[in-house]
RNA sequence: GCGACCAUAGCUCAGCUGGUAGAGCGCCUCGUUCACACCGAGGAGGUCUCAGGUUCAAGUCCUGAUGGUCGCACCA
């Protein structure tokens, strides 16, 4: 007797247990026999260090171990690589705020080697906690091969690319417009700034000529940034403006004269005034602007964010909103304010720390990508990497095709320091792979390292190349470059996996994957972005301790295929709560009847000829609907449809399995049923139950490993369901070996397509009879006598055949069947199917007005149906043109349809003649 | 401004290459049938956003509009 189950399937008794065996037992690594197997390799996208599990993560690790629990159980030599990101403006901004908090001082305070050696101690402390929350969701991560974007070997990757780089002049350092963030005090990229709606106001102010009473009207959004302004620029056919190009500007409030310019890249003459005031210095337009005419580049925003020299001094020290305030107080007052009106813009803002980004010119390292960029993009073009789903490649293409140089030195502390020394003697720049306390050019000791760090999206664009040890020819990287799949989140598609891609080629040679496949958002309940100000975060760990790991898993797999945004649903993940249950329950069931099942003898004398018609009608109708179930499991997880996959077996499970097999298969396990009979529903039971786990088991691993090392009667090919074969449909309509050994037929054998049919037929007649029931408020559990009406033999002998089932299911007492002719019993309800009329004798406790009613309503669908066929048949275009099987089975609905419609006519009579 | 995606039952979503509108939840009526009340039985509920077009046939293909989401972009 097996172990028994408790009633309700309890994940928390489970998970940790199974995921602790799952590891120790070393089924996350590839064995080393796979011989020839081909590889499988996925790497996770490194969360942050510090970082805690959200739903992001939680459908990252649902798709990703679900692929690979699926490529594992199908025999690939299979390797999923965790690891973690250190993360470098996020971590660091929270360790300045633990130090602020604890000890009130900034890191300017204690010192850049104190910070960070608080900082490795905020990552031992606070880091590693994402990873046992990623356990906790099943993740089947070879855990020995765990990388973090800092350890040595990431560092040494780190330095091998950059140096490279260098000397091939992709990396270079200059003097230019940035953006910069002074919320966190160091440059980024572009990619890091978010543009957001503002209602901003456009300002026009009046610059007088010089020399003249005239005056130039210019617009602006940022009247401030005039304090540094050193030129105007009016478009050259401009005629309202020609006479004015080559005079000068008497520039307001800052005692300077700056010439007027004719430029018609940056002016449009439509917009505004037609006059510009070009501030090279703080706009990455004006700066180019000021190249091709020369003009000065004055900076007057510093740093901080603030007006700096040469502004004049009254403004000095204001930040920019103040500064504002004050310049267009003064214009004001001058009388240089001509008009405001109000102007919606979109504004760049840090997407770290929030605030506006100001650009200002600084000397940073940047990147020169547009050659990496090129291979990148051929790469998927040619088709050597895919990118699912498709149209997310033109997003790729086009920011490939518009690419800028990348800006990659960040005034952070946390991160790899840039590796490049400066000499004091002579001024060279020495790039290194080792440390250097040597200028490279003469000699001298007096070198500095460059204070900079690299941008996280350094490191994390080189991770499938670190995860396997690159730059060392490892065997890990031999055997698992380039990756399989790259699985992430289409938000960060230009961040990391177009920078992986770049660097990938560049440095290999080969693309680092095969398949990128793009998850999309998951949204709060409100549909919207999930953020704590708005307070609709869902927390995944929250979700496991109340629904279970499994139920969280199998709602995001049913989610991931959708190419919009997820709107979370709390009562999805309880339904499958509820699923995971039921599988439990059915399963419970079934261990309650298969004590004594001998499999050997049931694919023996059953399955290996496939003689079929041994089994009962159910037997063979629950193995087709099985193999169905699996073929389609198997044809959508290839088309990365996971959520049809999922709902296939879903629906086998519950409406199938549970709603009419398992009830229909109940007789035989009662006492005193036929002990062979019995004997091939246990094994039908088992052999249904041990293949719907493994199909579901990449799905919800925990539920259907603890419930299969339970099943008496399942194929022991592997101690644990991860490494059991997967039951796999090949592409015709055969099997592989394995667990589907001779069951294709399953598909196509007459004995078993015959059973389908009279399943299906049981089912429509038991649901006739309930509802009878049910319409005259009989309890659904009251057994009845049931009559059924017809001449049709065929037909008759279908009920026949399934007579037992349908009695037993149907509740019904004693069957038999009236003539056509016959009159109906006195009082009795009655419904059509097919060719037979449902008799349900009622003692007259029928409401003969409610029966008419119904039929008649019912009658009245089935005319408009009929209507309708009727004249699609008359249509010459239509059975002239429609494909001729198409036009047979329109005729075949014709002949049920009128047939249907003459019993229920009939049966409308009979019963109007009965009413008193 | 350019581009992509989405618009199907009260809610969250399926509906593949065009051929009788589906699921889960919610709602209504029953039910302590020996796997499961995290359950069972029955039921109500949709002019598939709108307008054109292609076709024998359109939720499905094309065009346009409207609404929503999201990328990209220097309109001061």
């Amino acid at each position: 007797m097996s172990s028994t189950l408790s009633k309700v399937y309890e994940p928390a008794s489970v998970e940790a247990r199974l995921y602790t065996w799952w590891r120790d037992s070393g089924l996350f690594v590839p064995s080393d026999d796979h011989g020839d197997a081909p590889s499988y390799t996925v790497t996770l996208p490194p969360p942050n260090v510090t970082g805690r599990l959200h739903m992001g993560h939680a459908l990252t690790a649902t798709i990703e171990d679900t692929l690979v629990r699926w490529h594992r159980m199908r025999g690939f030599a299979t390797r999923w690589l965790p690891g973690t990101d250190h993360a470098g403006i996020a971590t660091q901004v929270m360790v300045e705020r633990d130090l602020l908090a604890k000890e009130g001082k900034s890191r300017l305070e204690v010192g850049r080697e104190s910070f960070l050696r608080r900082t490795w101690a905020w990552k031992e402390d606070h880091g590693g906690a994402i990873d046992g929350q990623l356990e906790r969701m099943g993740a089947s991560l070879d855990w020995g091969m765990y990388r973090f974007t800092m350890d040595e070997v990431s560092s040494r990757a780190v330095r091998e690319a950059f140096v490279t780089l260098y000397e091939q002049g992709l990396i270079y350092r200059d003097h230019r417009l940035i953006n910069w963030d002074w919320g966190s005090q160091t440059a980024v990229s572009d990619l890091e700034v978010e543009a957001r709606d503002v209602d901003g106001k456009l300002w026009q102010i009046a610059y007088p000529v010089t020399g003249t009473e005239e005056t130039l009207v210019v617009a602006t959004t940022r009247p401030e940034t005039m304090l540094g302004d050193s030129g105007v620029a009016v478009h050259p056919e401009d005629p309202r403006y020609r006479h004015l190009v080559g005079k000068t500007i008497d520039l307001p409030l800052t005692g300077r004269t700056i010439p007027i310019v004719a430029d018609p890249i940056l002016v449009d003459m439509e917009f505004g005034t037609g006059a510009v005031k070009v501030t090279p210095a703080h706009d990455f337009n004006d700066f180019e602007t000021g190249k091709r005419h020369d003009l000065d580049l004055i900076q007057v925003i510093d740093l901080d964010g603030r007006i700096c020299a040469p502004a004049p001094a009254r403004f000095v020290g204001l930040s920019v909103s103040e500064a504002r305030e004050a310049v267009l107080a003064e214009l004001e007052q001058g009388g240089a304010l001509v008009k405001v009106e109000p102007h919606a813009m979109k504004v760049g803002h840090s997407q770290r720390s929030g605030v506006i980004v100001e650009p200002l010119p600084s000397t940073q390292w940047f990147v020169n990508v547009a050659p990496m960029a090129e291979k990148a993009l051929a790469a998927v073009k040619d088709g050597a990497t895919r990118i699912v789903p498709g149209h997310r490649a033109n997003d790729y293409y086009r920011w490939m095709e518009n690419i800028h140089d990348w800006c990659i030195s960040r005034q952070l502390w946390w991160g790899h320091r840039i590796p490049a020394w400066y000499c004091g003697a002579c001024e060279a720049i020495s790039v290194s792979r080792q440390d250097l306390a040597a200028c490279q050019k003469c000699g001298s000791g007096e070198v500095r390292q460059d204070e900079d760090v690299l941008d996280t999206w350094f490191s994390s664009g080189l991770w499938p190349l670190t995860t396997l040890g690159w730059p060392e020819q490892t065997p890990a990287f031999k055997t698992h470059y380039p990756n399989t799949l790259m699985e992430t989140g289409w938000d960060i598609l230009f961040f990391w996996v177009a920078r992986m891609m770049m660097f990938g080629i560049h440095f290999t040679g080969e693309p680092p994957f095969k398949d990128i496949f793009l998850h999309s958002m998951v949204l709060g309940e409100d549909g919207q972005k999930m953020s704590k100000t708005k307070g609709n975060v869902v927390d995944p760990i929250e979700l496991i301790d109340e629904y279970g790991t499994d139920a969280l898993r199998f709602y995001l797999a049913t989610m991931g295929g959708q190419e919009h945004g997820i709107v979370f649903s709390r009562k999805r993940v309880e339904g499958y709560r509820n699923f995971c249950n039921k599988l439990w329950n059915a399963s419970r069931f079934a261990m309650m009847n298969l004590e004594g099942v001998d499999m050997d003898a049931f694919r023996s004398e059953v399955v290996t000829p496939g003689r079929w018609e041994l089994l009962s009608v159910a037997d063979r109708w629950i193995l087709n609907r099985c193999a169905q179930m699996l073929k389609t499991v198997d044809a959508e997880l290839k088309g990365w449809r996971l959520d049809l996959a999922a709902g296939k077996a879903y629906q086998f499970v519950w409406h199938e399995l549970c709603d009419w097999y398992l009830e229909l298969s109940k007789a035989n396990f009662k006492e005193g049923a036929d002990p062979t009979a019995r004997g091939r529903s246990q094994g039908t039971l088992a052999l249904v139950l041990d293949l719907t786990l493994r199909a579901l088991h990449p799905f919800i691993p925990f539920v259907t490993e603890e419930i299969w090392q339970q099943l008496p009667g399942r194929q022991a090919d592997s101690k644990s369901l991860m490494t059991a074969a997967f039951p796999e449909f090949s592409g015709d309509e055969g099997a592989t070996p394995g667990p589907l050994a001779n069951l294709a037929s399953l598909l196509s054998a007459p004995a078993v397509l015959e059973a389908v049919a009279d399943i299906e037929l049981l089912e429509r007649v038991i649901h006739k009879r309930r509802n009878l029931a049910a319409d005259a408020r009989v309890p659904p559990a009251k057994r009845v006598p049931l009559q059924i009406r017809t001449s049709n033999q065929d037909a008759w002998a279908r009920v026949e055949r399934v007579r037992d089932a349908l009695c037993f299911v149907g509740r019904v007492t004693e069957l038999s069947r009236l003539d056509e002719d016959a009159p109906l019993p006195h009082g009795a309800a009655v419904d059509v199917v097919d060719e037979l009329e449902i008799v349900l004798p009622l003692d007259g406790l029928v409401d003969i007005e409610e029966e008419k009613r119904r039929i008649a309503k019912d009658l009245d669908k089935r005319r408009k149906e009929l209507e309708g066929l009727t004249r699609k048949l008359a249509n010459a275009g239509f059975t002239s043109k429609a494909p001729p099987h198409v036009v047979e089975a329109e005729r075949e609905r014709l002949v049920a349809v009128t047939r249907n419609i003459e019993k229920q006519e009939h049966l409308l009579a009979q019963l109007s003649g009965s009413t008193p």
